[in-house]
DNA sequence: CGGAATCCCACAGGATACTG
DNA sequence: CAGTATCCTGTGGGATTCCG
């Protein structure tokens, strides 16, 4: 894992033109992947979901997938699983506050979505 | 291609509780991937580069994921490329105006990642 | 120096069936 | 309803070699 950081090489340069914003490669750990960044739009701009309205409303994935990606955001900090103990089950995800603070990023990919 | 849009199932409420900000799918196949948020990083906030920068800054990529992801950014038009025709070869690679409107969202990225 | 051309593999992601 | 359990495939990404 730690074999190929992928990060950036350290800079030689002790005044560094601008200081980079950070290490992508960590972050895309964290948000990459083809369902996450749609998972966590859905979360925190709609709120709370069950599982099966993500699925769907989510057009395409499937439960495997959903699971799986819901898990890993889960161990990641960046949505709550509750279960509700009936029968039939109900299980509710939502974003946490961690991932809630990624809304001003979410907003800035939109409007230069809508500029470009 | 088109058979998985992978986007959102329409919303039969009329009053969404929010809009959604925008088809992720289509964003992440522009900055997707492993290496595109970390080229326009670096091209965005340190400015032009020779593909031996890159390179080498880059730690861990190869030339060929290099060249084929430099390659994407330019037919998306997120990245210039300027050509030396001298002996030995030159080739300068840059930000452009659309990719560089990306900078807010960077930061946004970057304060996220500090905070959380 | 800055590639292109090949070959290769792990793994992300998918299809299907079954279950508490 | 909300999952696991298998099995399978495509491709993102890597290693190596050659070239103007």
């Amino acid at each position: 894992m730690n074999k190929h950081p992928a990060g950036l090489a350290d800079q030689k340069d002790p005044s560094a033109q601008h200081e980079l914003p950070c290490p992508m490669p960590d972050i895309a750990k964290l948000i990459g992947g083809k369902w996450k960044l749609i998972l966590l739009q859905v979360l925190i701009f709609q709120g709370t979901k069950r599982f099966s309205e993500l699925r769907r409303q989510i057009e395409g994935i499937t439960q495997t997938m959903l699971t799986s990606q819901l898990r890993a955001l889960e161990r990641d900090g960046l949505v709550a699983r509750k279960v509700y103990p009936e029968v039939p089950p109900k299980v509710e995800y939502s974003a946490t506050q961690r991932a809630r603070q990624l809304e001003p990023m979410f907003k800035e990919m939109h409007a230069w979505w809508l500029k470009s």
